[in-house]
DNA sequence: TTGCTTTTCCGAAACGATTTGGTAAATTTC
DNA sequence: GAAATTTACCAAATCGTTTCGGAAAAGCAA
């Protein structure tokens, strides 16, 4: 800690000759508050000089005299995911301009390391919680209810608890709309974790869409895998050695569509030509790849933006509902099929 | 903060009948000095019935009463770039391991935020600074020596300051020999951001082998900007277009690679048969695209673990060096060319 | 001038831990 | 058995801030 700022409400006090009760009611409140606690011309002398030292509260006094840490904890799956990194950059965003403190733990979805951090986040007195690693496991259900800290789910839901958001199934849907009516019958899902919200939904939305266009997808089609590159490329792998006649895979992450590209290449497939391929989130490089690749796209920098905002809406003792934010379609090149007539 | 934590010394000792100096010492002490403030009997009491009621020391009653936050603040320029996203996995697990608490904010390789988020770092009472986003200019050289707390920079230096970094030259290197063995005369930079110590020395090196080599690269064929995706696909197709007789891309980031692929795409030519492409930093999908990316790979993980590293050992009053990390060249199918024989 | 209100400021306690400097009791030493 | 030493614990100050409860001073009305 800084040895140097000695710039203490009682230090200000000593050298204009006034009580640090009175330095400190004008240092820490509004106008009002201040010009109640001393003159018009007191008030300034008092501001005037804090600004010149560079007087700035020790925030670790005023957390331990008011038992408000002004800190929020954020626990996500991985911060080397793109999408995580992109909602932490919007809550990290949010949180400095409301004068909070945001920090970020990774639980790489190990629960025992999401237990770790929560005890961490207890330990650090937190002042709210918002968490992008929930599972819908009755586990993880049974411990949000033991929280009596607020929090916020962001990007996954689980059981009925606050959250933000995107409607993941309507993305699912909307693949499946576009590959149907293209004429692909004979598809694939790589669904991402089956423990997520995000993993089941985007794959329901897809698979209903199937089902109730009267082309309901045989359950071997989807597999239920890591959101990543390998996990991507070892499943696609698998689907189109099982299945010769497959002509479309939509994966729920683009990296996992990404390592389908690999997998498809493997096997003399060509994403575009003769394998449609749709990923999800629209990461940045969607579309700079040698093939654009088609993908769901998410808002989901706003959606860290308001799952703080949402945060700090319950911390003000404000009734709150969810929110939900909705995805786009965005077709490129890697969801066409040209190799031959699909109807 | 949660409210229902009130399990402090002072409740402690109450409880046990003792005085809440004794708890203090045994429960923030080592044996040795649990055993000299209190017997073993009592020192056992103590220990157990904390333990039981879940005792936590409050972090912020510590910070304000020892002046040491055991808060390290980390500023990197994006977390959405895997890169530092992946360092900084590495820096706030060590910092876990030792009980320090790490967070990370990003700046956008602005000055004026660097200068905010520093000036955030001092308000928070920081321990110690690990940077990563600094530049090469003046102005950012002026700023470190003017920093009054331990710090450590990480994967990009400037000036002669305590650095972990990897051989950003030697990377460079290991590029210009492959392309050179393998004929190419005709090549061009994408240099990445001229203000970084990353993108003048990946580019030295390269460049540097080739003068040496007797075949100088011409300055028009270096073109230093953004480390993104958009970044590279523009300049590419500004190098392609001034050059049609270019055989080779070295890019100093793998997603201004790829964004080069996409130039390439759009010119009519194939990476690894009509262009030769080689990226830097093997982020995880470089080997997962549909042309498997040719990269120069970074221990970029261990890297953000030996800042921190760093930083305990330089927190700890010992005399230290600078760090750097070995870099090696990964050979995929971009980086071949097969178009015409090339000697 | 007196009494009342408002303005302006002071005094003191509290938050939860660490840490210096004790002292009474137990134990050892001679 | 008395002195010396060690053991086991207590007392109190301190870190920087907020905040409740006054109280002196100033302004105002009569």
């Amino acid at each position: 800690m800084k040895k140097s700022n000695n710039c203490t409400v009682r230090f200000i006090a000593e050298q204009l000759g006034i009580h640090f009760s009175t330095v400190s009611r004008v240092l820490s409140g509004n106008d009002a508050v201040a010009h109640k606690a001393a003159s018009r011309a007191t008030v300034e002398k008092i501001r005037s000089f804090a600004a010149t030292r560079g007087y700035t509260p020790n925030p670790h006094a005023i957390a331990f005299r008011t038992q408000q840490s002004r800190l929020i904890g954020v626990s996500v799956p991985r911060l080397s995911d793109f999408i995580w990194a992109t909602i932490y950059e919007g809550i990290e965003d949010t949180a400095q301009e409301r004068g909070y403190f945001a920090y970020v733990t990774t639980s790489y979805d190990k629960p025992e390391l999401q237990r770790r951090q929560l005890d961490l986040a207890v330990a650090r007195r937190v002042d709210g919680l918002i968490l992008g690693d929930m599972h819908t496991t009755q586990e993880s259900l049974d411990f949000l209810e033991s929280l009596d800290i607020p929090f916020v789910l962001a990007l996954r839901q689980a059981g009925s608890h606050l959250s933000v958001t995107c409607d993941d199934r309507d993305g699912g849907r909307q693949a499946a709309e576009f590959l149907f009516s293209q004429g692909h019958r004979d598809v694939a899902v790589l669904g991402g974790l089956d423990f997520t919200s995000t993993g089941q939904n985007r794959t329901a939305g897809f698979t209903d869409f199937y089902r109730e266009a009267g082309r309901p997808i045989p359950p071997d089609r989807v597999i239920h895998a890591s959101f990543d590159t390998q996990g991507g490329h070892e499943n696609a792998q698998r689907l189109i050695a099982a299945c010769p006649s497959l002509t479309a895979i939509y994966a729920v992450n683009d990296f996992a569509a990404i390592g389908a590209m690999g997998a498809a290449r493997d096997a003399g497939l060509v994403p575009g030509v003769s394998l449609a391929l749709i990923g999800y989130n629209d990461t940045p490089l969607a579309a700079e790849l040698p093939i654009p690749l088609a993908t769901v796209w998410n808002p989901v920098r706003p959606l860290g933006e308001k799952a703080m905002d949402l945060l700090f809406r319950l911390l003000a003792g404000e009734a709150c509902d969810s929110i939900v934010l909705k995805p786009k379609l965005i077709v490129r090149e890697s969801a066409y099929f040209s190799a031959r007539n699909l109807l």
